[in-house]
DNA sequence: CGGCAAACCTGCGAGC
DNA sequence: TGCTCGCAGGTTTGCC
């Protein structure tokens, strides 16, 4: 799916055409997504005017004029597509359409379903079961080395699965942990616990780094993923290790005979790549 | 509680 | 051409 840069782009797509507009016309054109849509989901959004757009790690958040907020998350395939003027007919993954004032319409289309939609109300928005356990905006105020070294102090779990966990940072997926780890030095293996404060400071260092670079990229495109606007994202070009097994990373790219290039191995259950020679 | 595998669902490319 | 297998950007659940 879509990682924090990439629902970043999208709700950056999204802004222009759904702020200050007020939506005409909702369609849920299935029961549910992975899991079933809110009671009187299209009902309570019709006739609400969109206040802005926001994004919460990979959630998407919709403030409307009545208080209510329409959560949304992408999954693995979920896309958000804009268009002027409504369709002859919708592809067999188009699972919500909104028509706004204005007319265009967006249309939220996952072939996988593990992309999801709820509505809350601002005032409860902290407290709702997907957003209360999440860590700090790695883009924000809040998040530090010190920050990042007290939310893995103690755990033994390797550092590659330590950031997937959405409870010690928000926002990071498989790409941007092995880019990161890579831009650090540090081998994905290594428990989290093992690493040095000064370890910790590079590695949030290049959390942010490299998610300020994928965002101004408009992230990355590799099967699914589109901006809003339909174009594709670009950082895919600037990987330096993710989906490279075998090539030589960017700092020994004259030098794989002797270093191997950049190595997959699986830790629970997903890719993780990384160059041995660089990181340790 | 911590850590890991499996489950959710569909599509695509590789290999036979 | 057509089949099977493995793999895919995420999150939750359940098991040890």
């Amino acid at each position: 799916m879509p990682e924090l840069p990439e629902v970043e782009t999208v709700c950056r797509g999204l802004a222009p055409h759904l702020e200050g507009r007020r939506l005409v016309r909702v369609e849920q054109r299935r029961p549910n997504l992975r899991t079933p849509f809110p009671p009187r989901f299209c009902e309570r959004l019709t006739g609400r005017r969109v206040e802005s757009v926001r994004r919460r790690a990979k959630y998407i958040l919709m403030h409307l004029d009545d208080g209510g907020v329409l959560i949304a998350h992408l999954g693995m395939s979920g896309r958000m597509i804009i268009a002027p003027e409504r369709p002859d007919s919708f592809d067999k993954h188009d699972h919500v359409v909104f028509e706004t004032d204005a007319g265009t319409i967006v249309t939220f289309n996952d072939a996988r379903r593990f992309g999801l939609m709820d509505l809350t109300v601002a005032d409860a928005l902290g407290d709702h079961p997907m957003l209360r356990n999440l860590g700090p905006e790695p883009l924000g105020n809040e998040f530090s080395g010190p920050e990042l070294a007290r939310r893995l102090a103690g755990r033994m779990t390797p550092i590659k699965a330590a950031l997937l966990d959405q409870s010690v940072v928000a926002g990071l997926g498989n790409i941007y942990v092995s880019e990161a780890l890579y831009q650090s030095g540090i081998l994905p293996t290594r428990t989290a616990a093992s690493l040095k404060p000064e370890e910790v400071d590079r590695l949030a260092t290049a959390v942010r780094e490299v998610l300020e670079r994928a965002i101004a990229a408009g992230g990355s495109s590799l099967r699914d993923y589109r901006q809003a606007s339909g174009e594709l994202g670009y950082f895919q070009h600037q990987f330096a290790v993710y989906d490279r097994e075998g090539e030589g990373c960017p700092d020994c790219d004259c030098d794989r005979s002797r270093t191997g290039g950049v190595q997959r191995i699986v830790q629970s259950g997903r890719s993780t790549f990384f160059c041995a020679a660089r990181q340790r």
